[in-house]
DNA sequence: TATTGTTATACTCTATAACTATA
DNA sequence: TATAGTTATAGAGTATAACAATA
């Protein structure tokens, strides 16, 4: 549980202020190497939420990246456009609909993945103990309340 | 120097993905803060890159945070017409133009920044020291190229 | 009645290009 | 000529509300 010293507050601020801007900086970085393949940064971030094999809900993919499901449908129609994804009812409830990643999909998102790891973004300056440091503290920071 | 092998790329993957959905809980929560203070996300972010005593160029700020200049004089706009902020031109420049936090400014960024710590972001569930090293690796990941 | 996804629409945000004033 | 900031404007992104299908 975080303490409420007066460093801690310090630390808080200082941390906040650094997301915004290494978001900032990852932003760029993203958009750009998205575009690189005819993506929007949306269609990006929805194709690499759809690791090998996972396939998830509509609502909960917009819910996991912060987009209102209503201008959701349109990114998922340009991705089933553009045949990277399809569309599948979940037989226990047709409401929902997941988003699965055919053999196309995987292969861009393979390629994306390798574009974004390349260099250039605010992760380039890190070494690999740090990334697996980082990596554990987003992890907590994503799964916590 | 960033190493190359196998597990390098799984955890420069991960980062990225969780580097999106921090900023996707970031991000709302910010926007719900500063909407508090009938502040845009933009308006709040300039805000807080303007700390106690430092003034910087428009420039400067619009870089940092990812913003087109353009954009950026409407955002100063609505800051100076509230009163938070004012422009200063340089002397040994006359083109370039600091923004500079005056009493107002300072007071509403002190209360945007606690109820920013008052939790409910996804910086709630890290401790102090989790905290610490989160800072720090922001940080080099934000001074690097 | 409540929820998932969809549609239509309005609103906000962001980038492009042309302009000014300084250098 | 080049750069910082501004303006006008078009385009992309985002949210709101009403709707259909299913639960």
């Amino acid at each position: 549980m975080p303490d409420d010293s007066a460093l801690h507050t310090d630390h808080v601020d200082e941390v906040i202020a650094l997301l915004v801007t290494t978001n900032a900086r990852m932003s760029q970085h993203f958009a750009a190497r998205a575009a690189e393949f005819d993506l929007s940064p949306a269609e990006g971030k929805v194709l690499l939420a759809l690791e090998p094999g996972r396939s998830l809900p509509m609502r909960a993919i917009a819910r996991k990246l912060g987009y209102d499901p209503s201008n959701f449908t349109g990114v998922a129609d340009k991705l089933e456009d553009r045949d990277l994804v399809s569309r599948h009812p979940d037989p226990d409830d047709r409401r929902v609909k997941a988003i699965v990643a055919n053999e196309h999909g995987l292969e861009l998102i393979e390629q994306l993945s390798k574009r974004l790891r390349a260099g250039g973004g605010p992760l380039s300056s890190l070494s690999h103990d740090q990334l697996r440091g980082l990596r554990t503290l987003l992890d907590q920071a994503n799964t916590g309340p």
